[in-house]
DNA sequence: ACAGTTTCCCGTAAATGC
DNA sequence: TGCATTTACGGGAAACTG
């Protein structure tokens, strides 16, 4: 009588908080027949880990028995509902079950739930658990978490293997780029195109790789840093992913973003088109940044320059929306008239065409306009309601 | 044996949030003789309110006991230092030891420090404790809590008076004045002047009151709203003190701001003055909010205009930076080249000789101009260390 | 329904542990 | 020492509670 079964959590499922409510709901499959007593469920948190030799000991500081009842939008199966679940810590233990130098991100949880029921004299045990969780202490680290939960979930149909990171298996980038680009259709409305994800296999896995058969390691993926680079893969793309959630969630979905293009590419793209075209794209080198690089007319008859500005991070543009940057970019050049050098979205789309309807999209906290003051008779001031 | 005492807090003193550390120190003053034994300080909260007949009981979570030291930056003396104390809620009650219906903001709670030693087979008992204090579950509340906490040592030179708010006296406007004087020097490092507490008063007093010694009670500082505002005068007095504090504080100690200003005497400041003098002030109407005035050319020989815009707060200072906001301000008249009408600051300050040490005194986040972009040779881009 | 009050929890910064 | 991990708590919003 065991049933799969998944746990919810507000930001990300099958990650959860110390300290922290979250919900979770357990549905009995079969139809039992009447019976006039009420089944109660119990919940464990790590039932089978045996304690001393985990990491980590989580137990539940609230109530953890609740009596199933007949779940209204089904046809009249039992379930239970527990609602205001908060774990919390024990203490560090020294033998761990699993090896090797695993973060906390990587260390697999569970919760278990059983059930007794009595018919015709027989006691019947009902049991289940929850796919792996993870826990985590702290926000900082659930890019890292949500890493694990994938990678779980795209390399194993066993709903628990606890000690699966012990010695995680290889991802192929066919299966791994589908997950990304599922996770910026999921998050964004929009996923990730051949062009994007083909650029992304190559900062991955290098250029020459034959891609969907090219398997990809965890350690890869989340662990090692990108050569040169402060930060993995994963976290860089997550950053991303947040910068598009917060910021440029519009004009992502609206398709205004090439956004993963290689420099090698970008300098294809531009080479030969209209001095003002401009193309968007993240930054490689700073977590969740985004710029612009445009096509700069050259002064007397040589190459046109291509130039870029510093990326955008979500404190800038938490000040000013993106769309409103780019309406308003002016270059300074001593002794010249400011001017807008964007002109036209790659490959030639006029730029208000593309952006008019995302100019004020959230609204401009830092206006400096005012389209017409009120204004009262003579010397009275303050119209605005004072 | 008692000293007077006084505990910490980052923020406020005397108040205290459950479930946040905070820290207190308690001094013995008399110098005691050699003796060989340890000087142990106990702490209690709320040691003299009879339990069953406060409206909130809270105690200490943490350790409440500690040895006394000699401390070095003294004379010898013995002290003691709680760093790490917190409060927590029991119940609330029913039955209070105040009368009438006061708010958890007026609610007075002390701590209690005991200390016992033996000298010659006498037992001596130590005992002081705090000024009172007040506990807050919420910072939304810190601005009541204050007002609190400065009416009563304004009035009271009793250390601990528990039962205060139940019959609070008045306070002179000479007394107030001073004290609010004060909270500005001290949080910001300008005080009020004559002129500005003059407006304050006749806000609060109304025009006639001979003002020095007119009485204003508690009430109608704190708890009553003022007339046709869902918000009393402390209220709207601490939310600009608020605003100076994060977004205006250069501004403000550099004198640009007049700030308390009546309509009637910002239009006699105004009404002779060249087109393009303005004033700062406070709204009036919105909580923490900064708004300008200037003088229009009128179009005809007519009287000029005062106008007015909407005030700021912070969430749009936050994004741009107030000497910024006067520097880029601009006027859009249908037809008209956009124009900035802010030309003297009042009485007749050229607007750049007052502003101009504080443009960009904040970095401005949402900047959209660049003196020169970073450029390297032909079709290269992200030259900034991409 | 409402206002006063508390809880909740994200996100950043700082502290802590290893 | 440096890195991994946790704690602290301001701030805004939701939830609570009489």
């Amino acid at each position: 009588e065991k049933q799969p079964w998944m746990p919810t959590h507000p930001q990300k499922p099958l990650i959860i908080k110390p300290g922290v409510q979250f919900t979770t709901k357990v549905r009995l499959l079969v139809k039992l027949p009447e019976v006039d007593y009420q089944l109660k469920v119990k919940t464990i948190f790590d039932k089978d880990l045996p304690p001393g030799r985990v990491r980590r000991q989580f137990f539940i500081l609230t109530s953890t028995h609740k009596v199933m009842d007949v779940e209204e939008s089904s046809n009249g199966c039992l379930s239970v509902e527990f609602r205001h679940l908060v774990t919390s810590h024990l203490h560090l233990c020294v033998f761990c079950w699993f090896q090797g130098p695993l973060s906390v991100m990587e260390e697999l949880h569970s919760l278990s739930f059983e059930a007794q029921f009595n018919i015709l004299g027989i006691n019947i045990d009902l049991e289940t658990c929850s796919f792996p969780l993870v826990v985590s202490s702290s926000l900082s680290q659930l890019s890292g978490c949500w890493a694990s939960i994938m990678w779980y979930n795209l390399l194993t149909d066993k709903p628990r293997n606890l000690g699966f990171f012990a010695s995680p298996p290889q991802a192929s980038w066919g299966q791994l780029s589908e997950v990304l680009s599922w996770q910026f259709s999921t998050f964004t409305g929009r996923g990730l195109n051949r062009e994007q994800l083909c650029m992304l296999g190559e900062k991955l896995m290098g250029q020459q790789a034959s891609h969907n058969e090219c398997q990809v390691s965890w350690s890869k993926f989340c662990k090692e840093n990108i050569p040169g680079k402060p930060f993995s893969f994963w976290m860089w793309l997550d950053s991303i992913l947040e910068l598009i959630k917060k910021h440029l969630l519009p004009i992502w979905n609206d398709n205004c973003i090439m956004g993963f293009v290689s420099k090698e590419t970008e300098r294809a793209c531009l080479k030969d088109k209209e001095p003002g075209t401009f193309l968007l794209r993240f930054s490689e080198s700073h977590l969740g940044g985004i710029t612009f690089t445009w096509v700069k007319q050259s002064d007397s008859g040589e190459a046109p320059k291509l130039i870029s500005v510093e990326p955008y991070t979500k404190s800038r543009l938490s000040a000013l929306p993106f769309a409103n940057i780019i309406r308003d970019y002016k270059v300074i050049v001593d002794g010249e008239v400011p001017e807008n050098p964007l002109k036209f979205l790659y490959p030639d789309i006029p730029k208000d065409e593309s952006f008019r309807r995302h100019y004020n999209s959230q609204q401009s906290k830092g206006k400096m306009f005012t389209k017409t003051p009120h204004r009262t008779g003579p010397l009275s001031a303050e119209t605005h309601s004072e």
